[in-house]
DNA sequence: TACATTTACGTAACTGGTTACACAAAAACA
DNA sequence: TGTTTTTGTGTAACCAGTTACGTAAATGTA
């Protein structure tokens, strides 16, 4: 595999980690779209997160996967159009929409977990022999919230 | 930073790749901003292409880049319509359209460069104390080519 | 209690990519 | 040479995210 964006190592970093997101991306939907799971692949993590805390605010859940809320309204009302999750106004305070899964989400779980499981299993197998990625990965995020990009590189730019 | 997508470990890895590309994506554009390049995050690999082979068409360079033509298209587009491409159709196919970089794209790439070095310094100091990440980030792209995600977790779903 | 500020959500407009389709030019081939 | 296949480009429709803005409800405060 010839590569120009690896040939230039630093120059091209952004932009592999952009084609390995959009792979995984287009490579999930084409996956589910194969198996017939009417779901789409940034569905999956609103699923867990409603399994695991029964009511949730677009709010929560969009700060939960470090997501704008506008990018979280599109997604729920994706769900909602296919009948996965229900809404119900707080009684405290009527800003607040209460997500939770419905029946119908309930009942295909155990289906969708199948192949998530297989998900999660081509995921291990794809780090499997490179031992530091998860934790390296870990460094990049946690530099990127003490200073991001744009900081970063104004200073850098002073240094020049 | 409690962080459900790393939490749940391989799970989350996809999401958090793209969290990853999409802040690098947004943070280089405020960064243009800041700086008034008027130049978008991914037109860079594209100067640098031209920069190296004068002319190329469509299709050479979304190859190279990896990246469908349609896509590319858009960015030429914007490109040309900011005046830093010029295209002239082939004469031996006229089909192709070869691209090269205007007198102003090759003026101004001097100052384009000094902003990209900054950037790279800063792609550089995010990976400098992960020694292992440049290399298993190409293990991952290799595993991939070999057979993509659709695939592996057709397989690991028979297994289950 | 009146007013200012914050919070929750929604919508609009934009960028950035994809697949699917169309079509003409070039190349392959019978 | 005539026909089929491949190639290069373009367009349309779609999905995924963002920022910017608006608004109403809740909260804080003088």
């Amino acid at each position: 595999m010839e590569d120009f964006l690896s040939a230039i190592t630093h120059e091209g970093l952004a932009g592999r980690l952009k084609r390995l997101s959009d792979e995984l991306l287009y490579s999930t939907r084409a996956y589910y779209k194969s198996t017939g799971l009417d779901i789409e692949p940034n569905w999956h993590l609103v699923f867990l997160l409603l399994e695991r805390q029964e009511q949730m605010t677009i709010t929560e859940i969009s700060q939960e996967l470090k997501m704008s809320h506008p990018g979280m309204v599109k997604i729920v009302n994706g769900m909602k159009k296919k009948g996965y999750l229900l809404s119900q106004s707080d009684e405290n305070d009527s800003r607040k929409q209460l997500l939770s899964l419905s029946e119908k989400a309930k009942n295909l779980l155990p289906e969708f977990r199948r192949h998530w499981d297989a998900g999660i299993m081509t995921m291990q197998q794809l780090v499997e022999d490179s031992p530091h990625f998860l934790d390296e990965l870990r460094n990049l995020e946690l530099k990127f919230a003490e200073s991001n990009y744009q900081q970063r590189t104004s200073e850098n730019l002073k240094t020049l």
